[in-house]
DNA sequence: CCCGCATGATAAAGCGCTTAATCAGCGGGG
DNA sequence: CCCCGCTGATTAAGCGCTTTATCATGCGGG
């Protein structure tokens, strides 16, 4: 028996009401829950006497019991490698939340943050002690910068549903994301460049890989080859904005760079900053485009050409795509890549073309 | 036989692995908490071998199963009676969030947000349904402008712990919060201007009643008794800032009033707009103060005399509350209120004394 | 030689609910 | 008159785990 640690007073449970009511539990259930098809007829007089019962002793069914009886718990998990709310992170989740949450009310669910961390300064693990942490939920959607493989695939293994928002890749397993077209969208800007008569044109991402840099480098090259402008690997750089110095942006422009594309915001800055300790400017001595927009210092971008991330849109298609897959009304991988937003900005001007 | 609508592999369960392993359920549980005083012992033999059915079977134990047995949860609910993140009120719950995620990661709960709602528009209810939704958790905290009275003392006489962000007040039971000290502060406004010389001070809040508008009247008034000053119920007022107009202002300076403490910062800037359509300013021609600080436009905010409201502190302090709770280390009720930090700021000025 | 007592394990109850299977009445059609 | 089918209920199994009580075994001491 076990001892429950309850400091409680014991709460009504339905063997209560039935006993008071002069029924049994199955009468009881099936009066609070009216839709189930369940095999249980009430007479209106007994269903009025014990909902009179409920009243009287103030029942309220124990989720987690009905939870463990039906198998279905009405939650869904949201993970996140990182801290929620803490500030320099929480501006980027928040937008994403905001979708979620969103998606998720009205769909009847509630959201289950998980924020407990083992050890203090530790990254946070889905599977602690052994245990999938997110089995509480129904499913999960996974959130973060730096999310760990090897988990995803356990919990692919395990057939644990969930949907990351970002796209994420595994050989082993088929991963379920809503993510931002950023190849599509950095395509769109070469292109763009190319129309307004730039030829060389040169990418510079940030020395940490991740996912979403792929894309944007992906839609870089092949809408390069696409438009058969001679990019070799000395136009695509992998250096963090403190990287970048005078020596490096004399080779580019040596090169014959017109337009380049950065990263971040960081990036773009700095190498605006370069450019002026020359006497150069942006966009009259060289074009530039960022490929997202930051959240924090809304205004310090504007001026930029740029893309705008879907991040709210992302966040409510990835519940849709969770809760669709929890109905089983889907069998596959789902995956959804979903556009960004081009804006215009006054950093890539028309020049010449140089041949 | 509950259907069980799983279209997931069935988990694997317990009994599965104590099966293989060729024992019992009951040696499977012990090891698998190992600090639970438990009667069962097991054989470091026994235990390496189910240790390695675990692994191979990778199973991990069902939360709400464990849940249901123990008791216990591990999961604090945060109620909002608003939405989260969507923007305007986000801003609001966004510090008192951080706060509670802080305290409660390290403390090993995670935090499950309530955010469905059942009928699009309507309100959200802790007790839908007949249930108390809140009910999947340990504790909950409940964060909002708009509480419902009635669902909190129902709340508390079923003897479910919660604590609320902010003072809240029922003449039935005994409610437990981490609040502001508005009065106080405001009452430490009050006490400054009077020594900077000011004699008549007058009060401008909202229309509608809240318990943190009591809080700073009461400082108010206090204050103002406390000082021997002359302060009749026409210098309290209870108005929007749309309907303070030119009239209101005039009976105001005619009254001889040299300093205003407005709720908000847009019944100060309301203020501020009236008086320069009559050539006047802030703080030459009326000293002003702002009796709490917005979240939105922290820029416009800078130069007013006001106070600051520990946010984040209120959330950390209600998660330690519920948690002292819940562990049983406190029996009556607990209330904290947390000091406000006062901001100079530039529109409370010295005047010479009026008598 | 038997008792007491660790040791290592099992059996089974119970957490609070859902639901399939079953059952007692009862009125009506063949 | 009997059987069928309906209504309004009950019984009991089971969800997956924890925990208490119980049991078998072997060993040393009196």
């Amino acid at each position: 028996m076990p001892s429950h640690t309850t400091n409680r007073k014991r709460r009504v449970t339905q063997a209560d009401v039935a006993r008071r009511a002069g029924v049994s539990t199955a009468v009881v259930s099936a009066i609070l829950n009216p839709n189930s098809a369940t095999g249980v007829r009430v007479s209106p007089e007994t269903a009025e006497r014990v909902r009179e019962v409920v009243r009287e002793l103030g029942y309220t069914p124990n989720p987690i019991a009905q939870s463990l009886a039906r198998g279905k718990r009405n939650i869904l998990g949201v993970f996140t490698y990182e801290p929620v709310f803490p500030s320099e992170r929480g501006n980027f989740f928040y937008p994403m939340l905001r979708g979620i949450e969103m998606q998720v009310s009205g769909a009847g669910y509630d959201l289950l943050l998980f924020t407990s961390v083992q050890t203090e300064g530790q990254p946070r693990k889905i599977f602690a002690g052994g245990s999938n942490r997110l089995g509480v939920a129904d499913g999960a959607i996974l959130l973060g910068q730096e999310p760990d493989p090897s988990e995803m695939e356990r919990l692919a293994d395990e057939g644990f549903p969930f949907v990351t928002v970002g796209r994420r890749h595994s050989s082993r397993v088929e991963l379920n994301w809503a993510a931002a077209g950023y190849a599509d969208a950095t395509a769109e800007i070469v292109l763009l460049g190319h129309e307004k008569g730039h030829r060389r044109i040169a990418f510079v991402g940030s020395a940490t890989i991740r996912e979403q840099q792929l894309d944007r480098e992906e839609g870089f090259r092949s809408a390069m080859q696409g438009l058969g402008l001679d990019e070799g690997p000395e136009w695509c750089w992998h250096l963090d904005p403190d990287k970048l110095d005078a020596a490096w942006l004399q080779s580019l422009l040596a090169n014959g760079v017109t337009l380049v594309l950065a990263e971040t915001l960081e990036h773009a800055e700095r190498i605006e900053k370069l450019l002026g300790s020359r006497g150069m400017s942006v966009p009259d001595d060289l074009s530039m485009a960022v490929l997202g927009t930051p959240l924090e210092d809304t205004r310090r971008i504007t001026r930029w050409t740029r893309f705008e991330v879907p991040r709210e849109e992302m966040g409510r298609e990835a519940v849709r795509l969770l809760l669709a897959q929890l109905d089983g009304r889907v069998t596959g991988a789902a995956q959804t890549t979903l556009p960004c937003s081009f804006i215009p900005g006054e950093t890539l001007r028309r020049v010449a073309p140089a041949h």
